[in-house]
DNA sequence: TTCTCTGCAAATAATTTGCACCCAT
DNA sequence: ATGGGTGCAAATTATTTGCAGAGAA
């Protein structure tokens, strides 16, 4: 099966990368919406599933029910917050884990592994902290 | 709100321990049924949910599309298979990984961190070997 | 020309919710 | 007796799929 380079692919490409943030597939369809009105969510959601298959963007299952699309492949840590559910990249030295990233574990052949750290975002406590003092 | 402990929750919660598995909501119903079968979907979803918000079981949201429901609470790693999806739990020396629990981190407040490795686990390596031979 | 991709609508899957009755406390 | 809990069905949410026509190679 050959791909093609569509021009909804490449729009949708694009704008993930342009946000830099970890959008869900109904968030990045809004925003391709406002170049290209007649694409459809179905192709949105197409387009994800293919792009992070062959590897052109990172595909998160963490933290709630929405999958979320990042345009970073390179393998990298997580952190989201319990509160208002966003999502950032963290660079840590994996060295500094005493973690191998390969190898078998628990009759596993490990393919990979994630740090997924949870917490409160700055935004989130800051909104906590306004509350506080109504 | 004060909780009450009715038969239902009680025999989720039980079902739940005695397996030793990470189950989704409809596993974990189609086992009570068979003890109680007028029970329904709801109501096992509804116990989830109010039995991991006050801590007596864990709830899992890796792994694909389903959560799935964990009788230990205690703070532990998971590894994962991404050919069948099936989760088990890894005893790891947290005090080998070179990682804060808590803390801020880029401006988050740290409240946990989980760890989940990828791998293929045991059966599905050695049904792959089989297809192969075929 | 060929075969993948698209838009649309309908289908599925997972989970949640409204409501009237039930039952643990 | 009170108010949280239950079963049922219907509603939501997130995602996937069938199909006929469009368009990239």
């Amino acid at each position: 099966m050959q791909l093609r380079m569509t021009n909804q692919r490449e729009m949708i490409l694009q704008e993930l990368k342009k946000s830099k943030e970890h959008l869900t597939a109904d968030e990045l369809y809004e925003r391709v919406k406002k170049k290209m009105p007649r694409i459809s969510l179905a192709t949105v959601y197409r387009n994800l599933e293919i792009l992070s298959e062959i590897g052109l963007i990172g595909k998160l299952e963490v933290s709630g029910r929405q999958k979320r699309f990042d345009w970073n492949t390179e393998t990298h840590d997580h952190i989201y917050c319990i509160q208002c559910h966003r999502v950032d990249n963290l660079e840590l030295d994996r060295n500094e884990l005493g973690v191998a990233t390969s190898g078998t574990l628990d009759g596993y052949q490990v393919t990979g592994y994630r740090l997924e750290f949870a917490g409160i975002c700055g935004e989130c406590r800051a909104n906590n902290k306004k509350e506080e003092e109504n």
